[in-house]
DNA sequence: GGAACCTCTGAATGATGGTTCACTTCTTTC
DNA sequence: GAAAGAAGTGAACCATCATTCAGAGGTTCC
């Protein structure tokens, strides 16, 4: 009966798992998944690499968390926005449009969670991501198909569709003059995207 | 002067390494890059790891031989139906159709193509693909536009919005209706695509 | 047939990077 | 202050593969 965890120790531990994570997270954005090693990123937080495992039982599990929490925030963001109130279309625009300039705003991130290469266990947490991004946008375009904003479709597929399209246009470096301007290409990419849905123009 | 290879020689030699590029290519389909170990891929063809290194300076070289030979078949496929003759909105459904349904007939492949995790030599590879089959979108689509089948839009972000929507139906499982029957896929897909360009309905 | 040169083999080598662990340092409790 | 126990360290360890290489087995040409 010589040691207990003081509520402050337990504080201590707990704020340098957050800092770890969000070290983890800054490297990532910055250098991928495949570069950052467990050195790097203990390096990053300030910490021993061995230090790491008392956080989290491997690098996989570190990793998913990585990618859990910056993946949640969007999903959130997006969610907000989609099920809000107001016309489907707009709402579909607005969406698109927040979720673009998040992206663009943190490029680093968002290449990490669209694209980059990661290991198989944040591969399948990405799948799950996916679909979640999926099911908010085909809410929305089932809303629209019922309330005849939208032509009839197969709500999934343009929502899969919806996807895939914003992923590609946000995190590839394009040669376009849009891609030097923000606000340009944000409008052309919601107005694809309205298209794409076939809201009337 | 004791040793000149002779025709019959250099023959088989090539065989060998063809043999070699086709094996590799079927276990990447199969069970994807990361899997594709130079064990694996020798033993698919029949050969000692250590034969591999008579035809490619090293993995990556035929990982990228590998990739360049399925990713131009595509796009050559893909070219000949968007550069042919036609309406714009024609050519680019059937392409749409043509890429399609070469895609879930070798789901693997295309898979391996498009999103399988790979290492940086193969991503850059895929990266110059992805920006041809965008420059063959974009070119049909300034030309729709041209015609006023399309209406105005910047080309190149269509063009990006059109091949990541097209990936991420084809490779990413769907639990829709439309998943079970490739036809209805096919078809709810080229809606998509056209809708994303402005296509009239 | 044999000298010269090649291809092929597969076990040994080497690099990379996650994980462990003996040890040090810090906290708690008495 | 001292015992008990936890957190933190970082060098050693280990698994995984790509790559090499010494030897075996062919092929060419005189």
């Amino acid at each position: 009966m010589a040691y207990r965890k003081t509520p402050a120790e337990i504080r201590r531990l707990e704020a340098a798992r957050e800092h770890l994570v969000v070290c983890a997270t800054e490297v990532v954005a910055d250098v991928g998944w495949a570069q950052a090693s467990v050195t790097a990123v203990a390096d990053a937080a300030g910490i021993a690499a061995g230090s790491v495992y008392q956080h989290f039982s491997s690098k996989s599990a570190l990793a998913v968390e990585v990618f859990r929490r910056a993946a949640q925030r969007e999903v959130d963001v997006l969610g907000d926005v989609l099920e809000g109130e107001g016309d489907p279309a707009d709402r579909l625009r607005r969406g698109v449009e927040v979720f673009a300039r998040r992206a663009l705003e943190n490029h680093g991130l968002a290449y990490a969670l669209l694209a980059a290469p990661a290991e198989p266990a944040v591969g399948a947490e990405r799948l799950a991501f996916r679909r979640r991004y999926r099911a908010l946008f085909a809410a929305v375009i089932d809303e629209g198909v019922a309330a005849d904003r939208f032509p009839g479709q197969d709500a999934e597929i343009t929502a899969a569709a919806l996807t895939g399209a914003i992923g590609e246009v946000l995190v590839y470096p394009l040669s376009t003059s849009a891609a030097q301007d923000a606000d340009l290409l944000v409008a052309e990419l919601t107005a694809v995207a309205l298209r794409c849905a076939g809201a009337a123009p």
